[in-house]
DNA sequence: CTAGATGTTAAGGT
DNA sequence: CACCTTAACATCTA
């Protein structure tokens, strides 16, 4: 589920684990996923290098190499992240596979062939090329507030939308509406000072707790909305069913008994 | 067999 | 202009 949190918990563990090796092969097994280079290309920088420093902007992550360039990964809906060691198989659908001279290797993974590789000169020519907003973490309340009060339209789509925050997806926006106990199609241009307020502590809460259980579902506080997503799927606060609404084209999933907007 | 699935982008509509 | 929706991408699963 490659949201911020999921990419957090990849730059994490590649920071314990995958920097200051050096890199002896690069395998692209699909060129789908590569943009704005090629396979020679990506060969070219990162053989004989190595990465020295992991960051995440929303859902991105931005690898330093030690000589200048910064490879940029993007999951899409599928993709996932591995370190591992010689004795182990590569993953299937592995479409890069990174190895290191000490006989371990990096694998991302994506069925689905959504996942993006690039390389970049920078971070922020990166960020300003694709248009990202400010990440949604790293956004002190009062530049959180402005965005909100420059804002039209739905709190779901706004969320989601990468160019005004950076990094939420429609699950975690669920979850974040769910906490701040928001309906999805609340116009932002009508949520009081306590309401953004609690948007903007839900967002911090969330990350945070998902981040703690290593984004994986079956670690998350039981008042997650989370695992509860979907058909048939219950209120983990009152016991009601969810409800279904379409926003942006994804699903949104929320309760219309806990979840409400602040004018009524 | 069909619909929907964590994302992004382009294109069309209001 | 601002916002919304849809389709496309490629592939799997319920």
């Amino acid at each position: 589920m490659p949201e911020f949190t999921d990419v957090e918990v990849y730059k994490q563990n590649l920071n314990a684990t995958a920097l200051h090796q050096t890199i002896q092969g690069v395998h692209v097994a699909s060129r789908d996923i590569l943009a704005d280079t090629s396979p020679q290309g990506l060969g070219r920088t990162l053989k004989k290098n190595r990465f020295d420093a992991v960051r995440r902007h929303g859902k991105y992550l931005f690898v330093k190499l030690q000589r200048g360039a910064w490879l940029v990964m993007h999951f899409g809906m599928t993709g996932s992240l591995t370190y591992f060691g010689a004795d182990r198989r590569v993953p299937d659908y592995t479409r890069l596979l990174v190895s290191y001279d000490n006989g371990r290797r990096l694998a991302l993974s994506a069925p689905r062939k959504l996942s993006r590789v690039s390389l970049a000169d920078s971070m922020r020519e990166f960020i300003e090329r694709h248009r990202l907003g400010r990440d949604a973490v790293a956004l002190p309340r009062e530049q959180f507030t402005a965005l909100a009060r420059s804002a039209r339209g739905g709190v779901k789509s706004w969320l989601m939308n990468q160019h005004s925050l950076a990094g939420i997806g429609n699950v975690y926006s669920d979850e974040i509406l769910f906490q701040a106990r928001l309906r999805p199609d609340c116009k932002v241009r009508n949520l009081n000072d306590e309401a953004l307020s609690g948007l903007y502590h839900a967002i911090q809460w969330v990350f945070d707790a998902a981040v703690k259980a290593h984004a994986d579902p079956e670690k998350m506080p039981d008042r997650f909305l989370l695992t509860h997503r979907g058909p048939g799927g219950k209120c983990p606060m009152c016991r009601g069913m969810l409800t279904r609404v379409k926003i942006s084209g994804r699903s949104g999933w929320y309760c219309p008994a806990c979840q409400h907007c602040s004018n009524n």
